[in-house]
DNA sequence: GTTCTATGTGGTACCGGTTACACATAATGA
DNA sequence: TCATTATGTGTAACCGGTACCACATAGAAC
């Protein structure tokens, strides 16, 4: 592959012209331009990301890390990262942390080597020790991780308030909150927000803790089925509400006619299942275009407008939920 | 940060005894080993990368091409090449082609002009001309590329005679075949295989192509359930199974009992359902991280003993069969 | 005693960019 | 007319590693 020299001896021009007209910096006439897009074009000349990073401290890589990609919540939210990266001109590194916390410092060593230009951190064991203390821009998703770091995530009280709404709106007075758990921000917002909706209703409620795992809902809702009598579930997941609908299906009682669910995510899963389920949508792709934009902003020093972000959540009425009005 | 030259003036010793301190090779005294060790320690210091890289002209990145991350399928052999790239020491870089042929070529170009080690290409679009001239090494997953480039991959043909059959061994008469898109390798293959399974028996097969969108299947479904009467679909995704799913429920048609349904891929999908979707499973992890292993070897210059692998499907059998054998 | 080999170390060119600085020329203003 | 500014270009140091080559020393082989 040709170098910058070789396309400065092929124009004729010193080095330093040639970088100038390929970082359209300084004083350069028409007629060296000319010439060196003439000499990149014969030689097919690409610069080297890697001796420009060298030179310039600085790259165009983002380093991503989620706890889990298969986890349907995130390639969404890793789709839209990587298409306003393409747009940027930076690449996107993926990060699986497992939610384990020596996995995670690990990437974080490994990709400052890497000189990445920033990370999105979408995460939720992260110490924020770890990040204060680097150099490197960081934008978080989903959950705070210090006031020094900005913030971008769902208002999931007010989501988990309209999602259980629904419910209250659609006849429901027996109602199972399955909230995730505790001590994990989004989880403890959303339950809050389902104590905001039934706060002073006129109804039974029910609440388990349940991690966002299929299985372990379908066990533990087939548990509670099998105990109480309900006619409504808020899950504070599509995976868990999906758990839920199984459990209700074993266990014969028809949704919605016997029992209605709400789930939370907006994720393709809610939609594809049958019934179509009834739940409270993150604009991911939203979030994951604006962490990527924020974190480009930081990356390239400009100031940010807002540190902390909220995107309203949206109710999607689909068949899980009877919605009589 | 501290630099190389940094370490070698704190320990007393030249540059290159560093160098071969930290890459292992050539000879170094113990006393110049544990002097080193301790510069090392007391500056923190991190060898950078990116100047490895310009060095050596090699890198740890691995560029992975996929179609579109929140395609189901993608996740999970993401996650699988991550694993093993991690743990050799790459890091993967993800890139959505949207099976947009332009796209594709500008991200092998810009990862080009990064460096990367190698290229896993999980995509449909891929034409071979754009591939077999780069000196990069590169693995193919789900479809063969060039008979240069190596590939991995399910045996799709065996898989969708297995799911097929059971179709067969379940008691159905009137099979629905939603074959993938023609021309489209991995779909070709299923639907051969659909068809290696009902020559010669006495059934009745509809052929419909479906494009491997669950709004799309729903769609057609309705349609070919609405005309004609059968008993049993073969689809060539989870995606387009629970759309046809979907469908059932809409037209009244209970499965199994009335209709039953095998999908392909074995994603988390199928096992999120509703009824649990029976389907022939890919192992996606294993393709994965045998692609991730291969490439590897590819790039640290080993000789790969096998160039084509293809791995078994194998049938998971859940609710929206019968199985009554 | 001389040659050979194994062990150990250092100097420095090189990878391919960026950029500070020096320098030249033309145009502008007082 | 002379100083000043805008325009345009080149030289070379630098980013932080790698690795070739030279060179030293010591023990083994002949």
């Amino acid at each position: 592959m040709a170098n910058i020299r070789d396309v400065a001896k092929a124009a004729g021009v010193s080095v330093a012209t040639v970088s100038r007209y390929l970082n359209n910096k300084g004083y350069i006439s028409d007629e060296a331009k000319r010439v060196i897009a003439q000499a990149v074009e014969e030689l097919n000349y690409q610069p080297s990301m890697i001796a420009r990073s060298l030179s310039t401290k600085q790259s165009t890589f983002i380093g991503l890390i989620v706890p889990d990609i298969v986890n349907p919540f995130f390639p969404e939210l890793a789709r839209a990262i990587e298409d306003v990266a393409l747009a940027y001109g930076y690449t996107v590194i993926l990060c699986n942390s497992d939610e384990d916390l020596e996995k995670e410092i690990n990437y974080v060593k490994t990709l400052q080597q890497k000189y990445v230009a920033g990370f999105i951190v979408a995460t939720s064991h992260a110490e924020a020790e770890h990040y204060i203390g680097l150099d490197i821009p960081i934008v978080a998703i989903d959950r705070r991780i210090h006031s020094s770091i900005p913030y971008i995530a769902t208002d999931n009280r007010e989501g988990a308030r309209i999602g259980t709404t629904h419910l209250l709106d659609s006849g429901c007075t027996n109602i199972l909150c399955m909230r995730g758990p505790s001590g994990l921000g989004p989880a403890d917002d959303r339950f809050a927000g389902f104590n905001d909706a039934v706060k002073g209703e006129n109804i039974h409620t029910h609440i388990i803790e349940c991690p966002f795992q299929f299985d372990v809902a379908e066990t533990m809702v087939k548990k509670v089925l099998a105990e109480v009598s309900i006619d409504g579930i808020f899950a504070s997941s599509d995976v868990t509400a999906a758990g839920a609908m199984k459990a209700a299906y074993s266990a014969g009682i028809h949704v919605p006619s016997q029992l209605q669910i709400v789930g939370y995510d907006g994720t393709m899963l809610a939609s594809q299942l049958t019934p179509g389920l009834t739940t409270v949508a993150q604009d991911l792709y939203r979030i994951g275009a604006m962490a990527a934009r924020m974190l480009i902003k930081l990356i390239e020093g400009q100031e940010l407008t807002e540190r902390e972000v909220l995107i309203p959540a949206e109710l999607l009425i689909r068949q899980t939920t009877r919605s009589e009005a």
